[in-house]
DNA sequence: GCCCGCATAGCAAGCGCTTTCTACGGGTCA
DNA sequence: TGACCCGTAGAAAGCGCTTGCTATGCGGGC
């Protein structure tokens, strides 16, 4: 670990800060030298200091992924996919080329998404970006939105991918804290002990001045900012859930179906309320008298996984012994219910309709192929990973909708005519 | 972003030293001071600067795990759960609390794999977990190798987990030669590497002065401290493939199979070559005759994905249409063979058997249940992930193997009579 | 009653890099 | 020919935090 910036400055005979100019690749170097320096580094095997250089530049080039659970493709392929949008697309190889894009774990849980969130602010992380469906809870919502406008204040591209916009901060503009409830400005002070603290004055290349509360981060210092520019520098990409699951719903009801049962994610999740909302649409639009059926027909899993499917077929089967289809909270659930009902003796098709939504890649091997709702994840994925490193223009208003496709296959035919 | 630790301590009437020492809580603080210190980051929602601490303490909290590629539930499943180790394990709350496990995906790229890897030292990893099979590349291999044994001397932990251990480092590659006397350090315990590699001697923290001793077991201030004893600082959790594949193909000659396909992976996998070599072991000790068709019997795919099974199939159908049975390179892989078999009109067991391996979670709900073996992923990466941070003791030689299971499901049956 | 030692807290020196600001040589324009 | 400017490179001041060493206050042993 020892070899240093000065010890490649000692090898090229040049100072610290050419090397360091060199390596950046923002300042005028003559050719001889950068050759120089260039070899030195070579030589030495130098690496820079991560932690050195995110210091003395304020800043760093993290960029966190937030996701609900790991091992379930559905987040793989949108944490791939901003991922491969981190490399150096510029072709600079400059500093700013590469970002160590990481995705982080959240097992669903609130705490651990605020903690994940500190981790990132912790290490001034570049960008962020949060994938899936919020948890909608009376304490763990606001406190998400204010530590997610306290990253963007401070210079962090938020990204939401997969979930609904932050709802606009109420009341009193101009103040950082948003909740009512969270300490109004009481620290305060955050300007002033800036300016007092520090000796130097002007010195502070960004956050420094900042004159009022324009949220919008530092101008040009730092590469990311231009880009965002709406309100709180925090933009959406957002999937169409409730529009797919009222086209899924619509296609089941074409077909004829009546009594379509159905396996929901867990309550808070807003994917979960969202899809369920397009499903009712549906339902109602077709007949206020299914809208009345749906509550009965509605079982909520405590996961989007597949044992939530198995179980809560199961449960719709107790209660409506006539169900002649079964939406799932998305594919995996719904492979979950197939395997249920086959373990029942019902076929599928034939006896009953199982429909997903997501299409994940393996969706179209089941047996049936699955009918679902795709949702362009890789493309959203790519979206949201432009965003956040400031490559693409903000939607206007600050939240792009992708839309969601239905998929009609094999696990949905027309009820049984008995 | 602006409130430092400066801020705190004056808010706190006291100096910036004891605020560090209240929030690293290595270091006696009196109650009532720590109290005041407490409030003071409360109010101001105080969030230490990571870089800054990085830099000073020379050591980050960051943890890095590689994957092949983050959209297979595989990698997934092992990423989560070496990221669920990365908690506060002792529940300290101490800044050695909470790690920030990372995930990167390298799509298999040992280019990309490698510029991770740069990054991760950049930021001073704690640790690095490289999961999945390594890619077996005569230029590739000994550039992994001494980057591996470079990042270690710098004091991050490097965890191999699901791959085979690096190869000693023999004589005479020329090249940036990694590290002369570190082999040696093989039967020495602890302290040698450590000691050896820090220049500054003295200087570490770790055991240094602690005073009150507040009787923590974990190696000191800094988690690597003793832990890891092995030469090289490398430690692996390496998968029984070999063992669990030749079960399979035992299985599948029990069932009196006699012409078994097999759609492999890449061919310059470790994960690839240790499956075959399992299942050329199972055909030569069953017949010498067996093993000679194997070669023919083969067909190695472009990565483990869906495609590569259907196409696999495809092919081998073409070669050999009278193969009563299949074995995949993994469950994905297996998907899609059932889909391209399916679509050719064969049945499965009755017509084909089919096998893959992994047990992952939808291989149970495929229809037929497929027959695989299970590999303790989850298992696998706990122990991952404590050997990463120092929470367990490394086994003796460095390197722990866990077994593969075989689970004979609904997919293999005995071959048609015809 | 004095001195020693312990428990706490502060001082200040960096950690390695970025980034002004300054220095300097040579070419250019009057 | 002299005043300037441009292109380069170096000196040095931090960035915010950690930590060895030092200072202070106090209780107890002799």
């Amino acid at each position: 670990m020892a070899v240093t910036l000065a010890d490649v400055a000692a090898r090229a005979g040049v100072s610290a800060a050419t090397v360091s100019r060199v390596l950046s690749g923002n300042y005028p170097v003559a050719g001889g030298t950068r050759t120089r320096v260039l070899r030195a580094v070579e030589e030495l095997e130098y690496v820079v200091n991560g932690p050195a250089s995110a210091l003395a530049a304020s800043s760093s080039d993290l960029v966190g992924i937030l996701v609900h659970d790991i091992a379930d493709p559905f987040f793989g392929i949108i944490a791939g996919a901003v991922q491969s949008e981190m490399g150096d697309g510029d072709g600079s190889g400059g500093r700013n080329g590469r970002k160590l894009a990481v995705v982080c774990n959240t097992g669903g849980s609130p705490e651990r998404e605020l903690t994940y969130l500190t981790l990132l602010q912790r290490q001034r992380a570049a960008a962020v970006v949060l994938t899936g469906g919020a948890v909608e809870h009376p304490e763990h919502s606001p406190a998400l939105a204010s530590r997610l406008r306290r990253l963007a204040d401070g210079g962090t591209a938020v990204v939401l991918c997969g979930r609904p916009p932050l709802p606009e901060p109420d009341a009193a503009p101009g103040a950082p804290a948003p909740v009512p409830g969270q300490r109004a400005a009481t620290d305060e002070p955050a300007g002033g002990t800036e300016g007092g603290a520090r000796p130097g004055g002007g010195v502070r290349p960004d956050g420094g001045i900042r004159p009022g509360g324009s949220a919008r981060p530092e101008g040009g210092t730092r590469p990311d900012g231009g880009a965002r520019s709406e309100g709180s520098g925090i933009v959406t990409v957002s999937f169409d859930n409730k529009g797919g699951a009222r086209r899924l719903t619509e296609h089941l009801l074409a077909l004829g179906h009546r009594t379509i049962g159905y396996v929901a994610g867990p309550a808070e999740r807003t994917t979960t309320r969202d899809r369920l909302d397009g499903h009712r649409l549906a339902l109602g639009a077709h007949s206020p008298a299914l809208l009345e059926d749906a509550e009965r027909l509605t079982v909520h899993g405590g996961a989007y996984d597949r044992s939530a499917g198995y179980d809560g077929a199961l449960e719709l089967l107790r209660r409506t012994p006539r169900v002649t289809a079964v939406i799932a909270a998305n594919d995996t659930v719904a492979l979950g219910i197939c395997a249920a009902l086959r373990d029942q003796g019902l076929r599928i098709p034939e006896d009953i309709s199982v429909a997903g939504f997501d299409d994940l890649p393996f969706s179209a091997d089941a047996a049936p192929a699955l009918t679902t709702v795709r949702l362009p994840l890789h493309d959203a994925g790519v979206r949201a990973g432009r965003l956040a490193l400031g490559r693409q223009a903000p939607p206007p208003g600050g939240v792009a909708t992708v839309q969601a496709e239905l998929m009609a296959r094999a696990s949905t035919a027309p009820p049984r005519a008995d």
